[in-house]
DNA sequence: ATGGTGGGTACCCCA
């Protein structure tokens, strides 16, 4: 049985519910989940997703930033938000797909400009976010288990990852530092990372393409920061992907692509 | 080296 697991930083659910649901006629998958929704779960477009044929949601929404929700075809069971880094804000939903899969969708700190923990305290509470998700790791490697991590990561790990190593190496996403944080969830072992399973380095790929960029599809200066990782014991059963670019060209598109997973349970 | 754009909200935060 296939599963089709999207992920997509919509930056304002709200306004692009349009673009929302044009993709999910496009790529018809049967989880959708979130970043940025930007929303209080109260106006949160519930019944437009029901429309849309997902009528099963968790939703983690605050005023004005952040905001998480997974919307399904599929029964969820057991959703459930948690705080990270002994905050409230709403950066992760958590909940479990038919055949006992265990699903968290993260919206990790974007960490502000200046690379320095001392100086930007965005930044520390990037690196620290990181760290219990590396802890947090280690806890699901020994628990073992079905498990898909989706989400804006915020962090471009590999040099590829990125449409210029050098230059930038000092830019929040692709500094050492932050390289090394996400190098230690993954040492946890307790992930495959399903995108780069599919499109290896050394090839470019990327899942967000600045708003600042004239003309973004020409200058191409791209960041993967939207990541896609599954339990080793479902890495057989990684049956394809796709990360949907032309969704960067639509009419007041988000800044990020919707990324796509099937896996064949 | 700098500033560029976009969203939410309420005149400034965040990305």
């Amino acid at each position: 049985m296939p599963l089709t697991i999207a992920t997509w930083n919509i930056n304002s659910v709200r306004l692009r519910i349009g673009i929302v649901e044009q993709f999910l006629k496009a790529a018809q998958p049967d989880v959708l989940c979130l970043q940025e929704t930007k929303t209080v779960d109260e106006t949160f477009p519930r019944a437009a997703f029901e429309a849309m044929g997902y009528p099963h949601q968790a939703i983690s929404g605050q005023k004005n930033h952040h905001g998480v929700a997974i919307v399904s075809r599929l029964p969820l069971d057991r959703s459930e938000k948690r705080g990270w880094c002994g905050k409230t804000d709403a950066r992760h939903m958590c909940t479990v797909l038919p055949g006992d899969i265990m699903l968290d969708n993260f919206y990790v700190p974007a960490g502000g400009d200046e690379p320095d923990p001392e100086v930007n305290p965005k930044f520390a509470h990037k690196l620290a976010f990181l760290a219990e998700m590396a802890d947090w790791s280690a806890e699901v490697r020994a628990l073992g288990g079905r498990r898909i991590v989706v989400g804006d990561l915020n962090v471009a790990p590999l040099e590829t990852d990125v449409w210029s190593h050098k230059q930038l190496l000092k830019v929040v996403s692709h500094t050492p530092v932050e390289v090394e944080a996400m190098g230690r969830i993954m040492a946890a072992g307790a992930w495959v990372d399903a995108i780069r399973h599919f499109r290896p380095e050394p090839e470019k790929v990327y899942t967000w393409w600045s708003y600042r960029a004239p003309d973004w599809a020409k200058a191409d200066k791209g960041r993967r920061l939207d990541h896609v990782w599954v339990s080793p014991d479902l890495k057989p059963a990684l049956a394809g992907h796709a990360i949907h670019r032309d969704a960067r060209g639509w009419l007041q598109p988000s800044d990020h692509v919707p990324v796509t997973v099937t896996l064949d349970l």
